[in-house]
DNA sequence: CTTGACCTTCCAGTCAATGGAACCCCCATG
DNA sequence: CATGGGGGTTCCATTGACTGGAAGGTCAAG
């Protein structure tokens, strides 16, 4: 299989498969002619790093979870940690997001939108201190 | 005031704030002797950009926010677009990581975590659709 | 023999900083 | 006057995970 079959079958990008070769994540031989030549090993570490990518897991989680893979006697605890570590991450950033949303969807509710210059968002974001802006604003303390 | 001084008020590292000089966030004076010499309408804006950033606007976004602050007559519409954008995004952005946090919860339920060496999140990784090995393992489909 | 779709390498750019080197400035102390 | 320390300055490189583009090699079809 050449580079091309493969990004098709693994949907990921051509570049990014060679920047997966540079970076080590897989090593395909190569043909005469100089191509790569991906064998079916290959194929299933980089549908492997799609999945993970898709789940959030950093090139360098996947890179410990393809040497996990590849260790038959690794404990499944191994995996677990670095999965955990992950959910934990993914979890802080959802937080993250859902005060950025809480915040600005109360920006927005409060801005009339309209043709007029008085706009509380940019008076928020140029004056005090968010949560005071908007207690103010609510007449709330 | 110097760079120092705006750092320790804003919250932004120096280094930082050199790279918005940079990026034309933000367009301090010099002293004689070289140094960034910060009005208060300097500080006004870092305050302002650290905020904007701290929604998770971008700095394009931020220049954007920025022309519309400076722009007297703008429509509070106007302001209210670009928030609605970041606002999608970020919306967006939670729904991903909530169906990440879905599949890597699951998969962690269903991982022992012990000395053993199977695992279901390598295999799920690994080999077929993400669904259907749950599926397969919770002998529901 | 040419066209066009592949493939190759290498270099630059993205975003939003951050780290570090090398150097300048200014004040206080001895 | 030297020295030390804690500011400041510039410039270059690096991060993470790609992405874009140029310049050129390879191969099958017409």
């Amino acid at each position: 299989m050449q580079i091309g079959d493969v990004a098709e079958q693994s949907g990921l990008p051509a570049k990014t498969i060679r920047y997966y070769e540079d970076i080590g994540l897989v090593t395909p031989k190569r043909d005469a002619n100089g191509y790569r030549a991906f064998r079916d090993t290959d194929m299933h570490r980089l549908t492997f790093v799609a999945r993970a990518r898709a789940l959030g897991f950093t090139i360098k989680q996947c890179h410990n979870l393809l040497a996990l893979w590849d260790d038959k006697s690794r404990a499944s605890a191994d995996v677990r940690a670095v999965a955990g570590e992950q959910l934990a991450r993914i979890e802080a950033k959802i937080a993250d997001l859902e005060a950025m949303r809480d915040t600005l969807s109360r920006l927005m509710r409060d801005c009339s939108g309209d043709a007029r210059p008085d706009c509380p968002i940019l008076e928020t974001l140029g004056g005090e201190d968010l949560d005071a802006a908007s207690r103010r604003r609510k007449g709330a303390g």
